[in-house]
DNA sequence: CCCGCGGCTGATTCTTGAATCAGTAGGGGT
DNA sequence: ACCCCTACTGATTCAAGAATCAGCCGCGGG
């Protein structure tokens, strides 16, 4: 008992120190989600990991599953955006993958668990997360699809490839690759494997991707991929 | 009470009858919980997909678990024995790749509902089926592994390039590819989109796997996918 | 004919855990 | 001084649904 909390806000006003306790519960939701998984896991769980009252948990969240909600959407917006970025930030298509590619995998690196959460538990599952999941699964690939879509009209995609084909082959290889050090296949505690497994995705999907030589129009600039390639 | 006696059989009913129902049951269950998902269903939708009184599903399993257990257990075994016999029957890596890529489209376009089951809710869930998840994944994984380390060791793969690392990145290409499917991002209805995204799965993997022709030690017979990727 | 046995039934029981709610604490406004 | 509003608490309530169990039905054998 015995509410201690020092900080507490005008009315009408949003309290700093609640937006804290929220996030301290997020949080926790996350490290007991990534563990015992979403219906493996009890509210009790989540408060307990946030040293928080039981209620505290209904106060700021509607329900359970409004906090899986939260949990996702908070993981995901922040991985769109960095993907976005490394789109545009980079103008080559080659330049883009990697970019991609270092932003799952550091993603990984800063917050195992989130990722853990993201990849194991919201992305599969039919009810969990309810459209939420679909839109979300579209919204990455389709951003791809668009990347691609402008590659392929450059000439640098391999003939045929379907550019939608092709995004999801990227978010395969690399879920994939993930998903292995989540679960312990590979050894996530070093860190020179996960560099090596990003650059290997990388390098196999790009090589796999990339239009042969003979066919490059390349209005862009003069690729040093070519050379990279050929070692 | 506990009726638990596999050798009893009936008099004129037989206990073929009895595997019967069994079969029915567990055909019921993928239904089921393809559609609805392991923990979105009750026991009472398996019964009623199955036209069978509630308390028979108890009769032949332990508890809900032990459905899922089972359901995953027949189809994974049937899956990991169609990828050893497309090893099998291949002596070539390219052609093994595209027999691999074959079992799996077909068994999508023989059952979906169960790929579904075996994609969507068994693959990924910390608590589903317990150990035995992390035992599959490394059941098929060690397979394939085993099949890339034997082509290294022929120089077939590109330099530098992690066999277990290989296969990862093969099953989560045609994993997403089929999630694309099962999710309804693809077109499931119509088979030529199957047959163009199963064709482009294994060209895209093929042609970033396969070594350079300049590194070609070559004792094998000269792949024809090396005029494919020229055109 | 009747006894028992095994496949089978489905209402009943029991467990689990989500969600509620009556209530405390304390601060700031009036 | 009072009031009220927000943050917070955790025992209690309640529904869902997993698992049980008391017993039926039809047959074959004694």
């Amino acid at each position: 008992m015995t509410a201690q909390n020092p900080a507490a806000d005008g009315p009408g006003g949003e309290s700093a120190a609640g937006q804290d306790r929220k996030a301290t519960i997020l949080r926790a939701a996350i490290d007991v989600f990534a563990t015992k998984g979403y219906h493996g896991c009890r509210i009790a769980d989540v408060a307990r990991e946030a040293k928080v009252a039981y209620g505290l948990v209904y106060h700021y969240f509607k329900n359970k599953d409004e906090l899986l909600q939260s949990v996702f959407r908070v993981g995901w917006d922040f991985f769109v955006g960095r993907v976005k970025e490394a789109i545009a930030a980079n103008g080559e298509l080659e330049s883009r993958i990697r970019g991609i590619c270092d932003v799952c995998f550091e993603a990984y690196r800063k917050d195992p668990r989130a990722v853990r959460v993201l990849v194991l538990q919201v992305a599969r599952s039919p009810a969990i997360g309810g459209r939420s999941r679909q839109t979300a699964f579209e919204e990455i690939i389709g951003l791809c699809t668009a990347m691609f879509t402008e590659a392929r009209a450059a000439g640098q995609l391999r003939a045929g490839m379907d550019p939608t084909l092709a995004a999801l082959l990227l978010f395969g290889a690399l879920e994939m690759g993930l998903t292995a050090f989540v679960v312990g296949l590979s050894d996530a505690s070093d860190p020179a494997a996960l560099e090596r497994a990003k650059a290997q995705i990388a390098d196999s999907f790009l090589n796999g991707m990339l239009a042969p030589e003979a066919e490059w129009k390349s209005e862009r600039s003069a690729t040093r991929s070519r050379a990279a390639r050929r070692s």
